[in-house]
DNA sequence: GCTGATAATAGGAATCATTCTCAATAAATG
DNA sequence: CATTTATTGAGAATGATTCCTATTATCAGC
């Protein structure tokens, strides 16, 4: 965690954002749990020391600085992580019955089959890929 | 349209679930519009026609039936379109800025690569991977 | 064509994640 | 230290979705 701080200090203060103890112990919670986690399991993990309130603000914040990232889950809750400078570049498993999110790195090889795919896909429809998202469903060593 | 009510009807009855007059309406109005729907705005389509609770409960129990697929968008509300058995198998370009969603389908030749991605992306995760999902992010032409 | 059993609907209330409001507080700047 | 501006906290508000209950439609068998 000591280590990620610097680059975020840097990155917030270059756009005039306080890095403030709330902000602080957001991001450091997440790096703990270190998979996309909902406002609620924050907060809970945090034993309810930041309001809902202020949380969800900080969590908008930082995902608008790029700080973290934000994924709408299948089960229309929204989950934060830290973005892809941090984690590096990587894709989702979702559990299709409890709503878990795992996350699974793509060797360069893969990556590249999959910008491959995204560049063919969106050519000739009018549409100005900028991103891709990638998940794969199933259950869970829990669930399955 | 047409051509689709006898296989809905068919596989509605082999589940005991009746084909009514607000459901029929609802499977024919997202066949007309033909992508990705929200309830609200099925609901206008229709002129407010079928109150949002019943819609709601039909959209669920034709998910719940295979004839419909929702997807739960960036923006935090659920989509509704037909089946992949209707549509064929395809993916989605996903506007970042208006939230609207357009169906792209792969070719055999992309889909046999992206299913190779799932397949070597789940090895060794504990992960029973049932399906996937490709989402395109970028700027629709009204947008960009 | 009835009748009874069951499924479906309408309408409104309830839920729940998320966002907003605004007064109070803290942080940075000079 | 004073001032300015960003941030917080607490609760209210929002909005999509779900739940509840009485009423209505549908189907199977007579």
């Amino acid at each position: 965690m000591q280590h990620i701080e610097p680059s975020v200090e840097k990155r917030l203060a270059a756009e005039g954002i306080r890095l403030t103890g709330g902000r602080r112990q957001t991001i450091a919670t997440l790096a703990a749990m270190g998979g996309p986690r909902t406002a609620a399991e924050i907060h809970s993990e945090t034993g309810d020391s930041i309001p809902l309130s202020s949380l969800y603000r900080s969590l908008a914040v930082l995902t608008d600085a790029g700080i973290l990232a934000s994924h709408h889950g299948s089960d229309g809750v929204i989950r934060f992580e830290l973005a892809e400078w941090f984690t590096g570049h990587h894709h989702h498993l979702v559990c299709v019955e409890c709503g878990a999110v795992f996350d699974v790195i793509p060797t360069a090889d893969q990556e590249r089959r999959m910008a491959r795919l995204v560049e063919e896909m969106a050519a000739g429809t009018g549409f100005a890929a900028a991103g891709h998202r990638f998940e794969i469903e199933g259950l869970c060593s829990k669930c399955r």
